[in-house]
DNA sequence: AGCACGCCGACT
DNA sequence: GTCGGCGTGCTC
């Protein structure tokens, strides 16, 4: 017996199975989708059996013995194996890589890890209680007879072994049994409570429902608050009853602690929790659970899409704008493909729910690609808050470079009456911006749409996107004003400011006070219990938060949203806005949002300022329309990147020249352009832009560029298929 | 990926 | 004369 055998290396070279041969005595306990170990070259790894075959081209001379086998089961059943060759295919990715992100860590090879599953030992009665009884009325021994008639009625955890325990094992009345212990243990709160769906989410489940056992893809498109997670968990009462399972993402389970709960609440113990915070045990027995049948319903991140059920009746992408649910390393997929496929595979739906769609996936809805869905109302009584746009160029002249005179104000007020505040500070854009402090003047590129980036060292302004660049400005070309730097407010300065004007507790989160586990939790416990009256954070904050206490919300800086070089700029300002809006006021205290900004007129805040999803969304589509980006043309953005920058130049201006002989004449080309982040430890990186509608000839171009550079050591290239962050 | 082979410069 | 630099090629 033969197998074909790929080996754990993820690199591009060795991306091809290699043939083994199967000593008599492992013969039997072959299967495809287990790991062997096998001898390559001087060493030994592992590789996952992909076939197996009794005839084999080559010679058998050169063929060597496989040296042990590890898995007792399959850890990629057919499904997965399908799905490796799909995404090496579609995305340009070793079939290892493919294979090795949908494994949890134990039980990817080669994992080098000691990660094994951990057994609880029971003592179990073996006998009638009667018996025990008998027993009872003869022992002497009070330690035994506390044992014993605490076995009548359950299974006792045994730690250490002691005599008392030989002498009951001796007797019969009992046995040693072990049981798989779950070591991740949900600590938040069970105050779920089933509600009636209302009319209109009752007509949105039931056009789900009926679609249950076919292929088809939804939009739930869902003001916030209205109910989503309620319709979710009335789909997948369903889904249960036939037998099936049921995936569901979300984009950050940090951040939605509470659906893990409410989850429980309703369905019990056969949900497994996938994110990322989990550590690797914790994650190889959720896992498990899966494997084993023990769970039914998956919630998790990103990666929890490859949960392996083996037969899947919904999967479910809560806030389906997220750029989460795009993994930005190799193999860089999307969740929303991977569930696609998936839903084809197994014959099942795919619901995207959103209150603040992405482009690409409402104009998909749109075009009758996917069916849409709506709800118009906020479930229970609450109100949208009101938004007040604050114009900060007036404020600079005020001498308020950090909080607006009525944002102050405001916060004075809810100190006073005893409620909470958040205030949204966006992470510095890592490139520097040029804006007018006076006016609200944006230095963009006029082809691209896209704000210039400074370079200090040839002190220009550049476009990352075509690679146009224009002289360094030192005064506004509007109003004439010499104020054009960029200023930078992080978190902790808005800590101080807020500690020099107010006599609160305040609590901020951002990546440097979340990175321990459980600090995010602790700090969201914290708030939600009231130890403090404000809260700063980045945008983290915006999603999936539900505080009865806060009714205002400040966001301090929206212009680093805004002036991200990114085409999806104002798409991002958009959601972020409609996202923290929905935060204020989800009770019966009527909420109220503060924007500070020095572009008031800019119609992503104007239309979030009216909750107005569907005017953005024709506003935005008409400019992307025009300026040719999605949804209209489908995008590759092609990374090159060397340790010698004129080389990593020189190699991009190649790539561009050989796409433009060979793609099809309307597909555009830009660059190559300094990437967003030019220089990182000591690579220069370049990028070029693919824009396209229907290219034939791409696959087989960006094939062989791959090809190509896989050879070269000095001149890395990266391809990334729709990109979300340009 | 890693390990060996191989062909040129600076040393005891 | 040798030690060691890292370019190229192979791994069933």
């Amino acid at each position: 017996m033969y197998v074909a055998v790929l080996c754990e290396l993820a690199a591009k070279a060795v991306d091809q199975s290699f043939i083994y041969h199967v000593p008599n005595e492992l013969t039997d306990r072959i299967k495809v989708g287990i790991r062997v170990k096998i001898p390559f070259g001087k060493r030994q790894i592992e590789g996952f059996v992909l076939d197996i075959t009794d005839n084999i081209l080559l010679d058998k001379e050169k063929v060597k013995n496989i040296i042990s086998i590890i898995d007792d089961e399959p850890v990629l059943n057919e499904e997965m194996l399908i799905l490796g060759k799909y995404m090496a295919d579609n995305l340009l990715c070793s079939r290892v890589a493919a294979y090795q992100v949908m494994l949890p860590k134990a039980l990817k090879a080669q994992a080098n890890t000691n990660i094994k599953i951990k057994y609880n030992r029971y003592l179990r009665r073996n006998t009638s209680t009667q018996e025990i009884d008998n027993y009872i009325s003869k022992c002497k021994y009070d330690a035994q007879i506390k044992i014993l008639c605490s076995l009548k009625e359950n299974d006792i955890p045994i730690k250490k072994m002691n005599s008392s325990i030989n002498t009951i094992l001796r007797h019969n009345l009992a046995l040693i049994v072990y049981e798989e212990e779950t070591r991740y243990k949900y600590s938040g709160k069970y105050d779920y409570k089933k509600v009636k769906l209302t009319m209109e989410q009752e007509n949105v489940s039931l056009a789900i429902i009926n679609s249950l056992g076919k292929a088809n893809t939804f939009l739930l498109y869902g003001v916030t608050g209205s109910g989503k997670t309620e319709i979710y968990m009335d789909i997948i009462e369903k889904v249960l009853q036939e037998d099936k399972s049921a995936i569901v993402l979300v984009p950050e389970i940090g951040l939605t602690p509470q659906i893990v709960g409410k989850f429980i609440s309703r369905f019990g113990d056969i949900i497994s929790v996938l994110h990322s915070k989990l550590s690797d045990s914790e994650r190889y027995d959720e896992y498990r659970k899966i494997t084993l049948g023990k769970s039914k319903i998956a919630i998790g991140t990103r990666s929890a899409i490859f949960s392996p059920f083996s037969s899947l009746g919904i999967i479910i992408i809560d806030e389906e704008h997220t750029a989460s649910y795009k993994q930005e390393n190799n193999p860089k997929y999307n969740a929303k493909d991977i569930a696609i496929w998936r839903s084809k595979y197994h014959n099942c739906p795919v619901l995207l729910g959103s209150a603040t769609p992405s482009l690409e996936t409402m104009a998909r809805a749109a075009n009758g690609v996917y069916t849409l869905l709506t709800l118009t109302k906020r479930a229970g009584n609450s109100v949208l808050p009101k938004v007040e746009i604050v114009d900060m160029k007036r404020e600079f002249k005020k001498e308020n470079f950090i909080l607006s005179e009525i944002l102050k104000l405001k916060i004075k007020d809810r100190l006073a009456k005893g409620e909470q505040i958040i205030l949204l500070l966006n992470r510095r854009g890592y490139s520097s911006i040029i804006s007018c402090k006076n006016c609200g003047y944006v230095a963009k590129c006029p082809e691209c749409d896209i704000t210039y980036t400074y370079h200090k060292v040839s002190n220009n302004l550049k476009c990352h996107y075509c690679g146009t660049s224009v002289p360094m400005l030192y005064k506004c070309p509007v109003c004439g004003s010499n104020d054009l730097k960029d200023y930078g407010l992080g978190t902790e300065k808005l800590e101080e400011e807020l500690k020099k004007l107010y006599n609160a507790r305040i609590i901020r989160m951002d990546v440097d006070t979340t990175t321990k586990k459980g600090s995010y939790q602790q700090i969201i416990d914290d708030f939600g219990e009231y130890k403090y009256d404000i809260l700063i954070g980045t945008q983290m904050i915006a999603k999936g938060l539900d505080f009865p206490r806060v009714t205002l919300v400040g966001v301090v800086s929206l212009d680093n949203s805004l002036l991200i070089p990114d085409f999806r700029a104002s798409e991002n300002t958009f959601q972020l806005l409609s996202q923290v809006a929905g935060r204020a006021g989800r009770s019966s205290r009527e909420g109220e949002v503060v924007i500070q900004t020095f572009n008031p007129e800019h119609y992503s805040i104007k239309l979030a300022e009216r909750h107005n999803y569907l005017g953005f969304y024709k506003e935005e589509m008409r400019i992307r329309k025009m300026l040719k980006y999605p949804p209209y043309y489908y995008m590759v953005l092609i990374g090159i990147s060397s340790s010698d920058s004129s080389l990593a130049l020189r190699e991009a201006d190649k790539i561009v020249k050989y796409l433009r002989n060979n793609l099809e004449h309307e597909t555009i080309l830009l660059g190559p352009a300094a990437a967003n982040i030019f220089k990182v430890n000591r690579t220069f990186h370049y990028q070029v832009i693919i824009k396209y509608r229907n290219d034939q000839k791409l696959m087989s171009c960006l094939k062989f560029i791959d090809k190509i550079y896989q050879k070269n050591n000095k001149v890395n290239i990266e391809i990334d298929f729709n990109p979300v962050r340009v």
